[in-house]
DNA sequence: TTCTGACAAAATGTTCTAAAATTGTCATTA
DNA sequence: TAATGACAATTTTAGAACATTTTGTCAGAA
């Protein structure tokens, strides 16, 4: 009854890189990094994970696939209000491990032109996000002047990655977020105000 | 009466230069490039400019200067829609130079995360357009659940950056650059339509 | 005066070698 | 069965030695 389940041990395997990750950067964690930090052998590593690489793309899976859960449901709730739908994806966008990512002094190196881990979940990742906001734009009755659904979601997300890379700090990022939020909310509900 | 003046042989150091960096990128731009490229002697760029950090340092200038100019012209007229002001503005901001730079294959060099050439020049020159673009909003009587003119600004230009770094192409930066302009002109005059 | 060729100094790139670290696997243990 | 220690193979790192390129300057030519 109290045997450690395998989804258990993956997940500690993956909270330590994601620890180690942050704190040495992707190229300097070695498997002994990670295996220290998840309490077992580095031989152990290898039952659950090919290699560095793909202990790295399910971070980044699972990031994206909680991300996007919680954005469907921020944006499922047709009753509140575009402004708070939106500021509910936001939270769910800047979740725990991109906020871990970001904030380490390696955040870079996970950002930087360059780096390609990962890059083809992203692109799927990043794809479902703007499918979602497209059809909220769309349920919200985005009018033809702002182009297409699709064409305003991907505004929408590129905008946000410029407010998070020219962020001084997150006081800024937080502000800016809000009021990007707030301009869309009223194109989208003109009269609302 | 024919002879060449001193700003003339700047400019043409400084286009050679512009193609040069463009076409090499920085860092292996040799200034035996830029003075093949303007046509004399290596030395003779040292009469002009201290050194490849001082070309450099005189081209960003040089847009900030012109890309200020430019949006502060485009700004200033009172009689057009805040929609034609800040389409021109983008104008301005996407100037000849900064178009060239972008374009190039090392376009990514000059702007990537740890270029430090310049980064005071860029600094002031960014604030001057956030100056100029907050004294816009704020005559067009941006309303206070938008925050700061100052604030607001600083939001805008982020969005922008982050247009430029996610669009896979020209086109779609034009059609994002397009619909982001029409939610933040439809912000400051809500009733236009 | 305005500019250049030539020079010494500095920086950058290349190739090699040896040591150290990291990886992925497997026979063996608990 | 699940996990480990230990092993061979690979990769990374650091340094030395050397060639090449680039820089910044200056005496002197145009």
């Amino acid at each position: 009854m109290n045997q450690t389940s395998a989804p258990d041990k993956e997940h500690n395997i993956a909270h330590a890189a994601l620890r180690a990750f942050a704190l040495y950067g992707y190229r300097r964690t070695s498997m002994e990094d990670i295996a220290q930090g998840a309490g077992m052998s580095r031989a152990a590593l290898y039952l659950r994970f090919k290699n560095k690489e793909d202990i790295f793309r399910s971070l980044v899976s699972q990031y994206y696939d909680s991300a996007v859960a919680e954005m469907a449901t921020a944006l499922s709730n047709k009753d509140q209000t575009a402004e708070n739908a939106l500021t509910a994806t936001l939270h769910a966008k800047n979740g725990a491990l991109a906020e871990m990512l970001l904030n380490s002094p390696h955040g870079h190196e996970l950002l930087d032109t360059g780096f390609a881990i990962g890059t083809d979940i992203v692109e799927v990742g990043e794809k479902r996000m703007t499918a979602l906001l497209a059809d909220f734009f769309a349920a919200r009755g985005l009018r033809a002047e702002y182009g297409t659904p699709q064409s305003f979601a991907q505004m929408f997300l590129a905008a946000l990655k410029g407010l998070k890379t020219s962020a001084p700090d997150y006081e800024t990022l937080l502000t800016s977020q809000k009021l990007l939020v707030a301009v869309i909310a009223q194109a989208l509900d003109p009269q609302a105000r």
